[in-house]
RNA sequence: CGGGGCGUAGCGCAGCCUGGUAGCGCACCUGCUUCGGGAGCAGGGGGUCGCAGGUUCAAAUCCUGUCGCCCCGACCA
């Protein structure tokens, strides 16, 4: 499908098949309404497919991650899904992953796995083509679909067994280069989070099986979180309760409030455990070999979808954040006949040409939960003017059709493309 | 893997206890009317009751096994 931005697009041809009714498999807000919404449909436990809504809000998250990886030095690369025994075995985690690493034989009874997640690929890769300090840092970055074979896959995207995310690694020569690798993506991070409109908390967390020295988790904050995290009441301080036991705080020991959260990022300073393993080492400037110093930053880009609408909905169904929504204007033509001439206001437009009554239009355009949605029809039309109605608050005005690019602009925050 | 629950039309469900030729709402198709917040009337199509065995004259219903899905727990970058 086209993801050009501004583009317009006829209901009537999308694939949008929005339920009614709530469906049984669904326990959380976010998965009732992206199966509502005619988001997503199940193929196995933890396995869906996206339609072509559930995608186009894919498609935002991961624009808004590639321009901050970018800004952020970091370059765009795309590693295998199937990935060979041998490298696991050379860092050991052949033998510590559990069942979670689905693994399985080809055809000439190679032992091969789906990758969940990329330490071993991206070290193969730096460890053959990058020989000298002087060509480092460098930062490498992936958007691809991981397999990870969960125990209890629940909630629909929010823990899939097969999910999109953004896997970024940082090669460094030593530990300070490393920590300035590590605080740009923290940043990155920041600006990600905020851009998709989430309230999040970056918390000190447990590294597991990745191993490193320290880590951070950035949390979106929602009731249905999995995770339990403590944040002290005073400073800025915030840590997983896996990793924070404790009742006061560690740095002012003011007491700690309990919250729920959906981890959507963690980043890890990994240190020599990768490239000590593999053999991952440059030439230093006296020509001495040293272990690269790695990171590596990963977000759950289809979780986050799911995070976003935990945060953001309401009664009627979603309302996007306007860089996350699937488009920007939901155009309402109550009468097919006063279809107008889509107009390129250089947003992204669905307009909603079906011949069905009002009430079906206003209620899939409420759940679908466009920022902004026109209303065309009755007696407003008769006197030359539309509706222009606000998702998130129901706010309406009146106006010329010629003034919807400008109110838009100033509803959605962002200018026409 | 332990505990609990559910598999009956595309979706949501009833029927099962107490066995006797499978039903409701929505959706879908046709026609007429309707048309600013999920319309009305009339007609119509759609089912190996998850699967396999067993009991019985007869099984959606009872028994055994098995598969799938959901929830809680353990686990989890």
């Amino acid at each position: 499908m086209n993801t050009q931005p501004g583009g317009v697009w006829r209901y009537s041809s999308l694939l949008i098949p929005t339920l009614r009714e709530e469906p049984g498999e669904a326990e959380i807000v976010s998965h009732q309404l992206m199966l509502r919404a005619g988001m997503l449909r199940k193929l196995a436990a933890g396995i869906y497919t996206l339609l072509p809504l559930g995608l186009r809000v894919l498609n935002k998250v991961e624009r808004v991650v590639r321009e901050e990886m970018n800004r952020a030095g970091a370059q765009e690369i795309l590693m295998p899904m199937v990935q060979p025994a041998e490298l696991w075995q050379e860092t050991g985690r052949w033998q510590q992953y559990g069942k979670e690493l689905l693994r399985f034989k080809d055809r000439h009874d190679r032992d091969f796995c789906l990758g969940p997640t990329h330490e071993e690929v991206v070290t193969d890769l730096v460890r053959r083509e990058v020989r000298s300090y002087r060509q480092l840092p460098v930062t490498l970055y992936q958007i691809q679909m991981k397999f990870r074979d969960e125990i209890r896959p629940r909630f629909g995207v929010m823990r899939g067994r097969e999910f999109l995310m953004k896997d970024a690694y940082s090669f460094d020569l030593d530990e300070a280069g490393a920590r300035v690798s590590y605080q740009k993506m923290n940043d990155a991070y920041h600006r990600i989070f905020e851009r998709c409109g989430l309230k999040f908390k970056p918390v000190e967390a447990d590294s597991g099986v990745i191993g490193g020295a320290y880590s951070q988790e950035f949390m979106v904050l929602a009731e249905t979180g999995e995770d339990s995290i403590k944040a002290c009441s005073q400073c800025s301080y915030a840590a997983n309760v896996e990793k924070q036991p404790g009742a006061a705080c560690p740095r002012c020991q003011a007491p700690l409030e309990t919250h729920r959260g959906i981890e959507v990022g963690h980043i890890f300073m990994l240190g020599t455990k990768y490239s000590e393993a593999m053999k991952a080492a440059v030439l230093d400037p006296q020509g001495h070999e040293q272990p690269m110093v790695m990171g590596c930053y990963g977000i759950g880009v289809s979780r986050t979808v799911a995070a976003a609408i935990e945060q953001h909905h309401d009664d009627k169904g979603i309302r996007w954040p306007a860089p996350l929504a699937p488009f920007h204007l939901h155009v309402v033509v109550l009468n097919p006949k006063d279809t107008p001439r889509a107009a390129a206001l250089g947003y992204d437009v669905v307009l909603d040409d079906r011949d069905d009554r009002a009430g079906i239009k206003f209620n899939d355009a409420d759940l679908i939960g466009v920022p902004a949605q026109v209303i065309i029809g009755g007696r407003t039309l008769k006197e030359g003017l539309v509706e222009l109605k606000r998702r998130s608050d129901g706010v309406v005005r009146k106006i010329e059709p010629g003034g919807i690019g400008g109110v838009l602009a100033e509803w959605l925050g962002m200018p026409a493309v």
